[in-house]
RNA sequence: GGCGACAUGGCCGAGUGGCUAGGCAGAGGUCUGCAAAACCUCGUACGGCGGUUCGAAUCCGCCUGUCGCCUCCA
């Protein structure tokens, strides 16, 4: 198999990848800030990078997958101004703010499970590392790289050479800058904070070496990157929007306090956007993945399922801003539900080869099993092409279809099988196969559905249409839904 | 103002210097007890203007337009 090659934002190139360490990879991604229902832009990140941890655990690497959860409220800007985003909503929701990020981490989950996103292995929770952030704070005090100012601390960042080699900025420019405020204790105007003086009214507060406050937006991730995966990780994810100032501080943080880089491979999924406009929490125009699952909002005519939502997004290149639109959606809706059915039909073709008494059945020429394996891995290796990979399954699948409707079975049909329950299911986690509803897992629906298409062909020989059509609809009511063809009967689930 | 992306057929959306991406919608056809499907065939697109090249949607330049970051944000 070719190499792996994924774009790496540090160099604006597609890389090689190359572990750190041979047969383990790494990866940490920003997770949430918990004060809110997460929207379609979360699921773009999240499901982009769920492919990726997926499809390094096909390849057979060890995966440890670190996601933080941001439960401490971060201010609007890095002066003493702005309000604290978490304490914003405890106020009006008047729940303590760990309640808030108690009952918005559940609902982050929830969605997530839902999208078939794969738990991270390790979900740290900002406030739960409080002691390490402080710890890496003093380390760079010492280093000098870091200065108090009055129960603050800032990050000096004239002391390291090549802050802002992720993002392309230079000092010059940040300084130039209209929005960077001056007014601060700050040496510098583009210096950022690692620890801020809590006032009175604050709630959200830590003893610290520089007193009571509360850290820097950036420090959680740099201090929980490192605890959980080393002073230097093999790939860090993150939204587009991130890349400044969040992940340059982090970079700066970490390489201050390490002297040893901190990520080799940057990867930022691109934005959703809505009317060609970022679609964002703070600009008032997200839509929620609940909101999406029921259809309760004003742009939304219905409801739409988890798995359309999940196949949409992967239609699009994580690099690529995916638009929203519900006509947009309506397509990869049908557009889901026709592979799905030739993936079933594939399925149930194999499984009923299985115990073919006869042992006659599966001998029509084998598929070209190669050439698909090979082009979705290419698709794959290609910086995470799902977009490609789901064209090429329609392309190589659908006329593959017509062959298994004629009653002809390609004999390496189970081989075909077991792949795309490996490509489909494990590693873009668009499909299951024979989901027939929960607790059935262990029931041989297949077999039993098998049963009812015989006795309905049968009867269908007999021309007792009075009985096949009582099957077809009583399985209707069930929500099976039965489809004569040429080759015979098969059953779909609505 | 600085930095950076993107502009593809009715819609969504990949992509490479020369060979059909794909999906959805649309048109025609096949099959069929009925129904519902399904299956087959069909589109020759790449913002504008120059340039490089035997050949560019793909490389370079300019222009136009849209968007992102520079403030919390996936």
């Amino acid at each position: 198999m070719q190499e792996l090659q994924l774009f790496n934002t540090l160099s604006r190139k597609k890389e090689t990848f190359e572990p750190l360490k041979e047969g383990f990879v790494g990866i940490y991604a920003c997770g949430p800030t918990v004060y809110g229902d997460p929207h379609l832009g979360h699921a773009k990140s999240y499901v982009s990078f769920d492919i990726v941890v997926r499809y390094f655990r096909y390849l057979g690497y060890r995966v440890r997958y670190v996601q933080n959860i941001t439960d401490v409220g971060h201010l609007t800007d890095d002066a003493d101004e702005g309000e604290d985003k978490m304490a914003k909503q405890s106020r009006i929701e008047r729940l303590e703010p760990m309640e808030i990020a108690e009952k918005y981490t559940y609902r982050y989950f929830r969605d997530m499970d839902r999208l078939n996103v794969l738990r991270p292995d390790i979900s740290p929770r900002a406030t739960g590392h409080i002691p390490e952030q402080i710890s890496m704070i003093k380390k760079l005090v010492e280093k000098g790289h870091a200065y108090e100012a009055d129960g603050n601390v800032y990050f000096d960042v004239t002391s390291l050479p090549d802050y802002g080699k992720l993002s392309g900025r230079t000092l010059d420019e940040a300084e130039a800058g209209a929005r960077v405020d001056v007014s601060s204790d700050k040496r510098n105007p583009a210096d950022f904070a690692l620890w801020k003086k809590a006032d009175e009214s604050h709630i959200m507060r830590w003893d610290s070496p520089w007193g009571d406050g509360f850290p820097g937006w950036h420090i959680e991730c740099s201090a929980m990157a490192t605890k959980y995966l080393g002073e230097t990780i093999d790939i860090h994810g993150g939204g587009l929007e991130n890349q400044f100032p969040h992940h340059e501080c982090e970079i700066a943080q970490c390489e201050g306090a390490h002297d040893a880089p901190f990520v080799r491979y940057w990867m930022h999924n691109n934005m959703i956007t809505l009317n060609g406009q970022k679609m964002g929490k703070s600009l008032g125009n997200a839509i929620t993945l609940e909101q999406f699952f029921t259809g309760s909002h004003d742009l939304l005519s219905r409801s739409w399922a988890p798995g359309v939502i999940r196949f949409f997004l992967l239609q699009s290149h994580y690099r690529s801003t995916t638009d929203f639109s519900e006509k947009a959606l309506e397509s990869a809706e049908t557009g889901y539900i026709n592979l799905v059915s030739i993936l079933d039909v594939i399925h149930q073709t194999a499984d009923a080869g299985k115990d073919d008494e006869s042992g006659s059945n599966p001998a029509g020429k084998p598929f070209d099993l190669q050439k698909l394996r090979d082009g979705l891995h290419a698709c794959m290796n290609d910086d995470f092409n799902t977009a490609r990979a789901i064209g090429l399954l329609f392309e190589q699948l659908r006329p593959l279809k017509a062959v298994l409707q004629s009653g002809n079975t390609p004999a390496n049909i189970s081989e075909l099988s077991e792949f795309l329950v490996h490509f489909c299911g494990d590693v873009l986690g668009i499909w299951q196969p024979g989901t027939a509803g929960d607790g059935a897992d262990d029931l041989p629906f297949d077999e039993v559905m098998q049963i009812l298409l015989d006795l309905r062909q049968t009867a269908r020989k007999n021309k007792d249409w009075g009985t096949a059509d009582r099957i077809r609809d009583r399985l209707a009511e069930l929500g099976i839904i039965i489809e004569d063809g040429p080759g015979g009967s098969t059953y779909k689930l609505s």
